[in-house]
DNA sequence: ATTTATACAGACAGGTCTGTCTATATGTCA
DNA sequence: TGACATATAGACAGACCTGTCTGTATAAAT
């Protein structure tokens, strides 16, 4: 059983995904939340904090799913880090999060409301870029990179523009543009 | 001399890419534009239609400097396009707009803003972003690609996926990670 | 049975938002 | 001069925002 302040966390995550940080108030998380207001500043100081505690739920939740996609995938190095794009098509068209759909990059769109590097909601939108290239980086080198550090950057460059094209364009082919570049530059 | 017009949008643009467009009230950009309240009702509906305005002279500004800087770079089409990403950088460092910095792609933010795809400034932005590809595709089959269209279509992509990194993780160096991509994509 | 923690509903303050309105001022053209 | 278009300042309505407050209810632990 879920407590108080996860429900909250679950349903502010969804409202800000789908609706915007700044465009949802706290009162529509409340209401569909089923919680009293005093509950969520007696748990959170601010909207701020509130959050912070979803987009580090989502980096974990996130994280967690690709991951899971991608080693579940194989476990050779190379088809594993393509499978990373495969992974993003399930996301693009929908299949991925059960009840969040696909509004693009939970961190991208943060980091666009919250343009200021400094702010905590920024800096938290970059360390969760930061968790996939790290997560990277030593598979690439088990594929065989000569320089895995780059390898992983180009990756994860990948996939960036492969959502951004996604959302914004509405296409979700554009996993397999980004695919077909990746299978480029893994060494086979 | 600007009409009064030009101003407003002018200073929306600005005020809009800067902080936002759910961020930004209209108060704030009547006071830095020195209009009145009444003045921008008449010629705009609403904000929406300030927005879409704003996002209009973006994109024309944008790819007028883009394409400007891609062929002052070279009459070659291979380096033309490669040149994309060395102008990106100038970007990235705040080089390119003067009084605009870099705030990640006006265009990727404001769908992320509006998250609706049937939504007109949604709607606009993705205009944007394929007015770019139409405009690579013909300097891809310059170049002598294979598959022009699907060329076009990775270069896109991995200028996307340059821009949202050098925003989100505060990295200009992502234009180079993507020049290199592009590089071995592009025939020599 | 009484204490303690946790949650609830709902009012409230003080501020901001968009869009409308009135009344006044400026400048141009005849 | 007078007529007209266009701009101004500033008040206003009505809605929404975050965060604080009071008072009440529930449920577990002692």
């Amino acid at each position: 059983m879920q407590s108080r302040r996860d429900e909250l966390v679950d349903t502010a995550l969804r409202l800000f995904y789908t609706r915007g940080f700044n465009a949802t108030g706290i009162d529509k998380i409340l209401a569909e939340a089923g919680v009293a207001k005093m509950t969520l500043y007696k748990h959170f100081r601010s909207k701020e904090e509130l959050i912070l505690a979803a987009l580090n739920r989502r980096d974990e939740q996130f994280r967690n799913w690709l991951m899971g996609e991608m080693e579940k995938a194989s476990p050779r190095p190379r088809e594993r880090l393509l499978a990373m794009f495969d992974a993003l098509e399930d996301w693009f068209n929908g299949r991925a999060f059960k009840g969040l759909g696909f509004n693009g990059c939970a961190f991208i769109n943060a980091a666009s409301e919250f343009g200021d590097h400094q702010h905590p909601i920024h800096r938290t939108a970059a360390e969760h870029k930061q968790r996939i290239v790290d997560y990277l980086e030593p598979l690439c080198r088990q594929a065989g990179a000569e320089d895995p550090a780059a390898l992983a950057e180009q990756l994860a460059l990948l996939k960036e523009g492969a959502i951004a094209t996604a959302q914004v364009r509405g296409m979700p082919a554009a996993s397999r543009t980004a695919r077909a570049i990746a299978e480029t530059l893994i060494p086979t």
